[in-house]
DNA sequence: CGCGATTAAGTCGTGCACAACTAAAGCGTG
DNA sequence: CACGCTTTAGTTGTGCACGACTTAATCGCG
């Protein structure tokens, strides 16, 4: 991995020469390796992202779920509605404030935590980066969206 | 940017912990970022790839922009029909192998070429990486994009 | 208390992205 | 030449993703 072999001018038009098509590439290929794996379990990838969080944190509303996962409500209510749809969640109107709606998961739901387990050691290989070079993608990765966030 | 500050367990389910998050998440950042840029061109991100493709080569089959592209058909032929709407390309049946399209940049779609140069000039900027971190990124997502494609 | 501003969720319309499928053209081997 | 296989685009259906908008609840300030 010696960098910078015959890198351009800076704003080449070129699509290899493009940083963001690397990134949107992998992003697609990724997501292509999930699919056999999530179909398995019934989710798309967006749908499983959305598990993650409530796994880790059950109760939650669809303005947290949206911080977290940055995704707007217009994404996220639907996809909600099949996940409910589909017996893995809850939606309920807060007590307290009525216009939050709390995310419970259903011991369907809860249970499919166990059998999601594999799901990123399989992904984790296939990608097949040393430790090394996993963490520093996500150091770059987490870097290029907050920059770009930022401006 | 020091490695593994604290990397967990493989096979962690906490989303913070997942690269592919990471590279979902930069990905829709990035094309966030594009998003008020290709406005004024008139083009969405996935047109503008298309387009990047074309000013690189002209006269491009459809299965070879889906190569260059890693796009199905079923993907380009709407886009490339909204393209064509726009003024911005033409497709004509090939005389010698009547399966294949070619596809024909239009003169407007040639021209807006010099419109576009700014743009990469734009997101490398607003990316703030340095000229290492990109040919690094742009290394690691290839080796990501290639090992989850081969396995 | 009253009322304008803010916040939360959701709807609607457009455009990807992909699987499954179709239609038509070209190819290859007996 | 014939017929089955492959190749190329394109269609259809589902599910994101997001901007613009709507509705309802809450907040805050006079």
């Amino acid at each position: 991995m010696s960098p910078a072999a015959a890198e351009p001018a800076e704003g080449s038009l070129l699509l290899d020469d493009q940083l963001c098509f690397a990134l949107y590439a992998a992003s697609r290929a990724v997501t292509a390796r999930y699919r056999p794996l999530l179909d398995e379990l019934g989710l798309t990838y967006p749908q499983y992202l959305v598990m993650l969080v409530l796994w880790e944190q059950d109760s939650i509303s669809v303005r947290e779920l949206g911080a977290a996962l940055q995704l707007e409500s217009s994404t996220l209510s639907p996809l909600l509605k099949r996940l409910e749809a589909n017996g893995l969640l809850r939606r309920e109107r807060r007590l307290d404030d009525e216009r939050s709606v709390a995310i419970r998961l259903t011991d369907t739901g809860a249970r499919m935590r166990e059998r999601a387990a594999s799901v990123p050691v399989s992904i984790g290989d296939a990608m097949g980066l040393t430790p090394d070079q996993d963490a520093l993608a996500k150091q770059l990765l987490r870097l290029i969206t907050a920059n770009v966030a930022a401006g």
